[in-house]
DNA sequence: ACACGCTCCTGAACGC
DNA sequence: TGCGTTCAGGAGCGTG
């Protein structure tokens, strides 16, 4: 599931094979994604150089010769696969392979989506952070802005649990169901808790800690190459390693892994999502009415 | 303005 | 064995 470490690992791969090339050709393979490719995509791609390779939040942005940004979103099952000329016999596109970019260094870039919630599209460079995709994203959490200071001024008097809140891209942008349980859990914070309970005065030394912990799982799992469940690979086919560092993602009964608890995990559901925590290590705060 | 639930999509896992 | 059902979730959108 490309969360800000899937997407940020993609665009550390994408980087060198594509930054500095040009688009030679480009084969759009089907007419949508998850919403219709933009007109004459294919054709405002090719010939034009990629300067740069960018990322906000889950979105990966290709800064073009044209004054365009290719805009792109893995969706729930984007992939990415870098084929170059040295990995010998061309394989042709499979099922859901929805974009070839052939690149003038040689490199093949495949877009590859089984379920189609990702999309593609082309934004002038100087509309882009008012654009659609990125107008309304909240803060980068790597970005330097996320301070428990910033997470209590956006919680104020939101009603909304904190798991909910944290899922909010308008608040802060990046995070998925995985990173928010396992930075909950790291804060030791309850994921029913009212966000805005975080914003009152004497809960500073926890929203500071619930601060830390977005920005070290993040960078945890970035240095892993990110997580790989059903769907996420990186750029060369290979798989992320962080899912082997969940500490409550997915481990329902199994024994919490803070020193001393072993309390079983426990699984509920919140906004049609899977929360896992450790009710001894998140317990409820006392939230007076 | 805000919170919530529905929806898109496919493949894997599960149950009878 | 095989078929049907459930689940996974990013994020836009509609509803109350």
């Amino acid at each position: 599931m490309p969360e800000l470490p899937e997407v940020e690992t993609v665009r550390r791969g994408l980087e060198p094979a594509m930054a500095g090339a040009t688009f030679v050709r480009v084969e759009v393979r089907r007419a949508d994604l998850r919403f219709p490719f933009p007109r004459h995509f294919a054709g405002r791609l090719q010939g034009q150089r990629i300067d740069a390779l960018n990322r906000r939040a889950k979105y990966l942005l290709a800064d073009l010769s044209s004054g365009d940004v290719l805009v792109m979103h893995l969706g729930m099952s984007g992939q990415f696969l870098i084929r170059r000329p040295e990995d010998g016999t061309a394989m042709p596109p499979e099922t859901h392979d929805h974009v070839v970019f052939m690149l003038s260094n040689g490199v093949t870039v495949l877009y590859r989506d089984p379920r189609r919630f990702g999309f593609m599209d082309l934004v002038p460079q100087n509309e882009l952070v008012m654009s659609r995709h990125l107008v309304r994203l909240g803060i980068e959490p790597l970005g330097g802005e996320l301070t428990g200071e910033t997470l209590m001024a956006l919680f104020t008097g939101k009603r909304a649990p904190l798991k909910a809140a944290l899922l909010d891209q308008r608040l802060v942008a990046g995070l998925g169901n995985i990173y928010v349980c396992e930075a909950l859990f790291r804060a030791g914070l309850n994921p029913e808790t009212e966000a805005g309970f975080l914003a009152k005065p004497d809960m500073r030394a926890k929203a500071q800690a619930l601060a830390t912990a977005i920005r070290d799982v993040l960078t945890e799992a970035v240095a892993a190459g990110g997580s790989s469940l059903k769907d996420y690979v990186k750029t060369d086919g290979t798989l992320g390693y962080f899912q082997h560092a969940f500490r409550v993602y997915g481990r329902e009964k199994e024994p919490c892994l803070a020193p001393d608890c072993g309390e079983p995990v426990r699984r509920l559901v919140q906004a049609g999502r899977s929360t896992f925590y450790c009710p001894r290590c998140q317990k409820p705060e006392r939230q007076e009415a």
